[in-house]
DNA sequence: ATTACTAGCACTCGAGTAG
DNA sequence: TCTACTCGAGTGCTAGTAA
């Protein structure tokens, strides 16, 4: 069934284009999945059901949306042939400097991260990050290079809350070495975090809307 | 079945590295695929039988050698992916030039090749190829390259033979508009073929062992 | 240790068909 | 037309086990 699952995906996204909204038929699903209409609609429940999509029986076809988890599917596969055939990219993403409100300073600061942060990517950051808001045009890269692994920084318990896992990614702007980090647990958004052992603002000589292009190492 | 075959394949090549070549016992796969070890052995028989792998028994663990049948599958569905998803990128190919023996002028000014190549590609070729052998370490991107579909060219029947089908890949060169072209059926070869509507070698100012740069766009 | 056969069972598919 | 339920058949799984 997974490979139904991962088949029909395939298919609906090829089908809905950008938008993520396709209007198809349990039969015509069928006749490009060359199954069954019955299993065809089978199908459709089960990725409705695991929230894979949204659905709508408007006026006899009905009307399917792709979920976010339906995305993170196909980049995620593309990202595992990326590594399995070792073809690293880099990535460039284009994008506005965001004014940060200050709160990435107060989580880049937390021991707990700061120590991993040393650790695994061998700098000590400086305590705030660079937001960067990507144009429209980068929506499929970003998503890609969201959907990979990247380095792995560890959640921890504060004696207040709980700080969840985050993940980095190598990079660089205009030279100058730096890391994308990225929730592990948060759904998508085309705003992008950075930080770097020195203060990105000054050294680039950035200020609100500044356009800058950020280079990105997937090596897995 | 044919999703284990994938997901088999997937798990051989990222054990086997760039070699194609892995040691690895029907428990191991199984426990990387989640299923019994004699799941795994009949896939393992079953790659076997399809020949998208070659084993010998050494001792006690089996050697198994990936063919190239396997490796188009991953480069077939990583562009199927890339196409889906809109990642049309940029490859860059690195290699030299080598000495054409005059068969390319033969195939290129058959009438049924030329007259395709200028309603297709927009371009009335040069009669004649530049062979460009590329370095090793493109192979990976030659072989996403070769496994995407292309600009197809017919194949037709001259009154003394066959000739076959070829695809082709719009390229650049320092600049100039180009074209790669690959007959459909051959197995890989890291010698590419170019064609353009002038003589590269005299406007690029080429001679035999030349480096050079071609960069390949991937629409589908 | 290995690989891989056989047997039995579970699951998934498609035909028929209802709403 | 559509979607999607039930049910029988067949495929493909795992466990047991031989070599």
């Amino acid at each position: 069934m997974d490979y139904n699952v991962y088949n029909a995906i395939k298919i609906l996204k090829n089908k809905s284009g950008s938008k993520n909204v396709v209007f198809i038929s349990s039969a015509e699903l069928a006749k490009e999945m060359k199954i069954s209409q019955q299993t065809a609609s089978r199908i459709i429940i089960n990725l409705y059901r695991n929230k894979f999509i949204d659905r709508t029986m408007d006026n006899r076809k009905q009307k399917i949306i792709l979920l976010e988890k339906s995305l993170d599917l196909l980049y995620y596969e593309l990202n595992e042939l990326h590594s399995i055939l070792e073809m690293h990219q880099n990535f460039e993403l284009g994008g506005n400097v965001k004014n940060g409100l200050g709160e990435g300073k107060y989580y880049i600061s937390k021991e707990g991260y700061m120590k991993q942060f040393e650790e695994k990517l061998g700098i000590k950051p400086y305590p705030g990050t660079l937001n960067v808001k990507v144009n429209g045009e980068y929506e499929n890269i970003l998503r890609s290079i969201r959907s990979a692994d990247g380095i792995h920084i560890e959640g921890f318990n504060d004696n207040e809350r709980t700080f969840g896992g985050v993940k980095c990614f190598k990079a660089h702007i205009d030279g100058i070495k730096c890391f994308l980090i990225f929730p592990e647990r948060s759904s998508y958004t085309d705003v992008i975090e950075i930080i770097a052992d020195i203060y990105l603002r000054d050294e680039l000589k950035l200020k609100d809307g500044s356009e800058l292009k950020v280079n990105v190492d997937i090596d897995n």
